[in-house]
DNA sequence: AAGTATTTCAACCGCCCCGGC
DNA sequence: CGCCGGGGCGGTTGAAATACT
């Protein structure tokens, strides 16, 4: 509304990105570190896209920590716990799960977490039983401003920060929806493993940079590489595992 | 095998927040 | 203090993939 858009569209490329245009900005950023400004990036790497859409697809999907595959058990459980706590502050949850992105959990959360909540007959605003939600309507917006209690308001349970009676309560509901997901013999079995205090263990181990190792072999094996791709060690920049140490 | 319905998820849109001036 | 611009975020869309008839 009077606002100015965040660049010009007119001329600019939209929709699915290429091989060649991911290629172009994993090499740029490779090369250049920290963004200190996105909008910069499409010009300096030779990209028809605006800035935002570059952070987006290096955030959503280039990212070489990003962690692939499906949501395991206890991400899901974990997902419910903090959606309950933290209403739907997507990048706020995202923060517990490294490698995951708020738009790959938000997408989760709308496509099956929501469905089968409703399926046991919660809602998957309040994470109350139904009939419940709808008898106090009234007081709805109120139970979702309390459910959508700030993080940094409420006492922390280990890391997540959860009371106590109230994680009781989420333990009921995601018994509920374990034996829900039963039901329906969701199959985890090909997820990768997770755990929360692996989650919360930022150092980078030696473990941890094989993954990176291994990412970059895949992304390589993955995309057909033009002639003009710079191998990073001829750049004698820096190693594509030592990005997530310099924090871009 | 073909057509249709449903699901998934990458990408976009537009608003909000915050820092710089 | 107010304005401006950029980044971040949540909601939404739509194309592609998959399931079903």
């Amino acid at each position: 509304m009077g606002r100015k858009p965040c660049c010009d569209k007119v001329g600019l490329k939209r929709g699915p990105w290429s091989i060649e245009e991911d290629h172009k900005l994993m090499n740029f950023i490779f090369n250049n570190g920290t963004i200190p400004c996105w909008r910069n990036v499409p010009k300096l790497a030779g990209l028809l896209r605006c800035g935002k859409s570059c952070r987006l697809r290096w955030i959503n999907y280039l990212r070489p920590d990003l962690k692939r595959g499906s949501f395991t058990e206890s991400e899901e459980d974990q997902i419910i716990r903090l959606h309950s706590h933290l209403g739907n502050r997507w990048s706020k949850i995202a923060s517990h799960f490294p490698g995951r992105t708020d738009n790959e959990i938000k997408n989760h959360w709308n496509t099956k977490i929501k469905k089968n909540l409703k399926l046991l007959g919660l809602d998957p605003v309040t994470h109350k039983p139904t009939e419940n939600a709808e008898k106090t309507d009234g007081n709805k917006k109120q139970d979702q401003e309390s459910s959508e209690t700030k993080p940094e308001d409420v006492p922390c349970k280990e890391a997540v920060g959860i009371q106590v009676t109230e994680l009781d309560e989420t333990n009921d509901l995601l018994n509920d929806y374990e034996m829900l997901c039963g039901s329906f013999d969701l199959d985890y079995s090909h997820a990768s493993s997770f755990s929360m205090e692996e989650s919360n263990n930022p150092s980078t181990s030696a473990q941890e940079e094989d993954s990176l190792k291994q990412w970059v072999d895949c992304v390589d094996s993955f995309f057909s590489w033009g002639d003009n791709f710079i191998p990073l060690e001829e750049e004698n920049s820096f190693l594509p595992w030592e990005i997530s140490r310099i924090g871009i």
